[in-house]
DNA sequence: GTACCCCTCACTAAAATTAGGTATGCTGAG
DNA sequence: CTCAGCATACCTAATTTTAGTGAGGGGTAC
């Protein structure tokens, strides 16, 4: 039983040499085509495909479009996105609606099988410079904290959704310390507003 | 100038298959070898390799203990981790900790001889199991929103850190609506402050 | 020792947020 | 049609946050 693929891409020459790939190889099977994604829910109850190569710039309905009907209401079949460009936010927008791979088209013939037949094993997969994007996610990014110990400790309470007296209540101080503390946290970064330091929080300092 | 790899392993058996297999690739050169990380740094400032093939179990010093020291001393060398088990906790230890890579024992020799090429040339591999858990953790972030477009469109950015009124200047409302909407946001959030609902937001809807 | 930062606390007053009520028009579901 | 939810808007009042000024003690660096 082999593996039914459909492919998406605008570039008809492209089209042609993956299914011209395909054919090669026993255990793949060429399943359809689309230029975009317009017609994404129909193709995939008329071909039923295991694994979807999704290109991401399309004109009209684009790949991301494509990947979230796809896994909305198909969220068996697996899809494997494919593009030129290695753009950040696009990789993290197709990783959080739940693409199993991300591969660019400069990426080996061999290497984008290998990858088609890993994603139906159940597996993910990723360019090894996307996946050095994805793994800098985790990367402890140690911005610059202006704030003293006990600065960010209230900031961190603040962030929590606790109110000054709570604030104060918690870490045994007075309310009118926490004042002090916040106004000072305001000064260093600048802001004016408890929604303004929150959100430094939660963009810069936050784990 | 071929890739120089030093290997972590404790068993012996292993590490001369590696070796061996090694010296089959003219691109790669056995550099060293170490049964555990009790010398790390030494075995570093010896061999000075350009990657290390690092097992996470051996006795005494394991390789999660070798890649932090490896990365604290000498951040240019790259780590690509390598061990039976895929234990999700031990993964993202060594993804926050700098390694490079994540391959099982049973990938295939070709696959970890590929792997060692790509991370010298400064990508990130991973086992296709490894990433789909990676890949997994960005995906829990779709709780149920209970607001409605505009609370959510408020919410968003009061999160950014504006006031009401810029708020409501932003969006063309009256700073009465704007209110409207927040008390909606308290009521359905069961929050009753500015600080609870944006830590709501960022914890459940921002992404 | 002096200067600087941190942590603590107090008082005051202006500004913003929270909370209550009320109201209109629109839309979609039953 | 009626009802519910949404988006819009206004008013009032209580509460909280923001901002200014001042101050004592502890620690450290020069």
């Amino acid at each position: 039983m082999s593996i039914k693929v459909f492919i998406y891409d605008d570039n008809e020459a492209r089209r042609d040499s993956l299914k011209a790939l395909m054919e090669l190889s026993p255990e793949l099977q060429y399943a359809g085509e689309g230029i975009n994604c317009l017609n994404v829910i129909a193709d995939m109850q008329t071909y039923f495909p295991d694994v979807v190569l999704m290109d991401i710039n399309m004109p009209d309905a684009d790949g991301i479009v494509g990947l979230k009907s796809i896994k909305k209401e198909f969220p068996h079949i697996k899809v494997l996105m494919q593009t030129v460009f290695d753009d950040t936010d696009k990789i993290f927008e197709c990783i959080r609606n739940g693409a199993s791979g991300y591969i660019l088209k400069k990426d080996s013939p061999q290497r984008i099988l290998q990858a088609i037949q890993e994603v139906y094993d159940g597996g993910a997969v990723m360019n090894p410079g996307i996946a050095l994007k994805v793994l800098g996610y985790f990367q402890p990014q140690k911005k610059e904290n202006p704030l003293s110990g006990r600065e960010t400790q209230v900031l961190e309470l603040l962030a929590e959704g606790l109110s000054y007296k709570m604030v104060a209540d918690k870490l045994f101080l007075s309310f009118n310390t926490v004042n002090t503390h916040i106004k000072h946290i305001h000064e260093k970064l600048h802001v004016s507003s408890l929604g303004e330091a929150i959100a430094f929080y939660y963009k810069n300092l936050h784990q």
